[in-house]
DNA sequence: AATAAGAACAACCGCGAGCTT
DNA sequence: CAAGCTCGCGGTTGTTCTTAT
């Protein structure tokens, strides 16, 4: 505990049963707001600032608690990022019952993961069995995109088998491949600037384009358009 | 079974936008 | 108009749980 700027004591850290219990009967007469009143009425020794957090993240009646993110919901997380860049917020509006913290915590897990295995499997890539039928789709982010004004990602797409995805990288100078590595049901590249591009194993998948920033990135999504162009069916 | 490493989750902090006085 | 306050967002850190060795 510390003090406040009014000499009262600040509780931080874990909430209690009994805390809970005071913030839901608050909402419950006078709905998601007012949260600096909880303190200055003497209610619970929280900031508003900590209950609106506890509110929104753990106590909200709508939440999917103690579920884990469904392939569906990575997937729209992807491209959604992939869109608008790291706005947990906005995102998070996409989920029913997930919270911005929830997207972000899932986010930076998913990067680390995927630093951790670049690292380790550098500069080999993970072997994609031939026999893998899975089709997947390439899509490719329109310039300035908005998960608003996306129509349609079934535009703009084409099927290729996992393995030509790899024939795809592999004319590429040692220097500029990235790796392709399996992250639960995704295949993600990664090279040392970071993710490049994600597609998905299960469903009729998409492939991700995640970073837009250098110009090796553009050469390789052509690369791959025109490849793409070249196998996809008449 | 014990321990270390990694993953998942929870909560705090700083900052900025918007509202109120 | 500006100062102060509240709220919401994104980054970060700390803690707990799970898995691998």
């Amino acid at each position: 505990m510390k003090r406040g700027s009014d000499g009262e004591y600040i509780r931080k850290g874990p909430w209690r049963a009994e805390e809970d219990e005071v913030l839901i009967n608050h909402v419950k007469k006078n709905g998601p707001r007012d949260w600096s009143s909880i303190r200055s009425k003497g209610l619970l020794p929280r900031t508003g600032k900590s209950c609106r957090l506890r509110w929104v993240n753990k106590l909200r009646p709508d939440l999917k608690t103690g579920c884990k993110f469904s392939a569906e919901e990575e997937r729209l997380i992807i491209e959604l990022q992939a869109q608008v860049g790291n706005k947990w917020a906005k995102i998070a509006t996409y989920l029913p019952g997930r919270t911005d913290n929830d997207v972000k915590n899932f986010w930076s897990s998913r990067k680390k993961k995927l630093q951790r295995l670049n690292h380790h499997r550098r500069p080999s890539s993970v072997p994609l069995k031939k026999s893998h039928k899975t089709k997947l789709k390439l899509h490719q982010l329109p310039k300035d995109s908005s998960p608003e004004s996306s129509p349609s990602y079934q535009s703009n797409c084409s099927h290729v088998e996992p393995e030509e995805l790899r024939m795809v990288v592999a004319p590429l100078p040692e220097m500029m491949k990235p790796n392709v590595i399996k992250l639960d049901s995704e295949l993600s590249m990664v090279d040392d600037g970071g993710i490049i591009g994600s597609c998905f194993i299960n469903d009729p998948s998409v492939l991700i384009r995640e970073s837009k920033s250098s110009n090796f990135f553009d050469d390789l999504t052509q690369d791959m358009l025109d490849y793409f162009d070249s196998v996809s069916d008449p």
